[in-house]
DNA sequence: TTGGCTGCAAAATATTTGCAGAACA
DNA sequence: TGTTCTGCAAATATTTTGCAGCCAA
């Protein structure tokens, strides 16, 4: 398998617990927070610790195989698509949504700022409501 | 003193210790921590706790008088200045800079997003190097 | 006066780390 | 076989909460 050969090169031992969150990361667009892989991840192995995972996510961060979004204040969500890309998220529901657009040429930064920064890359955070909460009521709370 | 009526209107009980808080937040552009504003309250108010600075920081969040960024995944920044903006983060110090651009008219979402979500707004994320860290080697760490 | 606020401590949540044993390469 | 990984537990870090007493209005 090619995805084996791909992560062992790079130096990453590939235990079974790996290759599950591997497995369950890849074309994955749900933006899972570090429970949501180990609540699947354990399904298969009942035995996998919050420990793996995380440390499985370091490694595969510190390879650029994936990216850490902080599009919730409440928790980190992971994304294994790391192409260059924004997201948009339900304000009511938490839904994370993908937006492949390039809009770097779009983003010219303004003097006071670049007299201060050297800029190197942007990433969009948009918010609305998707289509199954704009269906439903709004919460009360 | 009007800032004070300000916020009494809005039915925020004005004690020392949030007078001291909403002190230090006026006019702050650096996104202070909870720690930092915790920090730098405890100055005058060494009795202070994390309590009350979380519990007023909720209250200014509810009122719409600060901002919660999500910018630094490691902590919550916190920032005064609520009219819609964006930040620019240092990858070497992680200083936050302001950038008061409306972008909003150039980032038209592609129809298999808004299919999906009704947008309500954005927040744009830049990342660079700050004029200190350029001068600086990079941390080898 | 009194309901909201403070400060303390403890709890809750998210994430990281130490270590002994297990297992990939 | 040796190095890295796992799983458990404990440690950290951040943020929240319970509660008795205090105090702004």
């Amino acid at each position: 398998m090619e995805r084996i050969e791909k992560y062992r090169s790079k130096g990453l031992k590939l235990t079974p617990q790996r290759l599950a969150i591997l497995e369950y990361l890849d074309g994955n667009t749900s933006h899972p927070t570090a429970e949501d892989i180990y609540r699947a991840v354990k399904k298969k192995h009942p035995t996998i610790s919050f420990a793996t995972v995380y440390n499985t996510l370091q490694a595969l961060l510190e390879m650029g195989e994936v990216m850490e979004l902080t599009i919730d204040p409440e928790r980190k969500h992971f994304d294994p698509n790391t192409t260059p890309h924004h997201h948009i998220v339900c304000t009511r529901c938490g839904k994370i949504g993908d937006v492949f657009v390039d809009y770097s040429s779009a983003l010219e930064l303004p003097p006071e700022v670049t007299e201060e920064f050297t800029p190197i890359s942007n990433h969009i955070d948009f918010y609305g409501v998707c289509k199954k909460c704009n269906k439903t009521k709004r919460r009360t709370k």
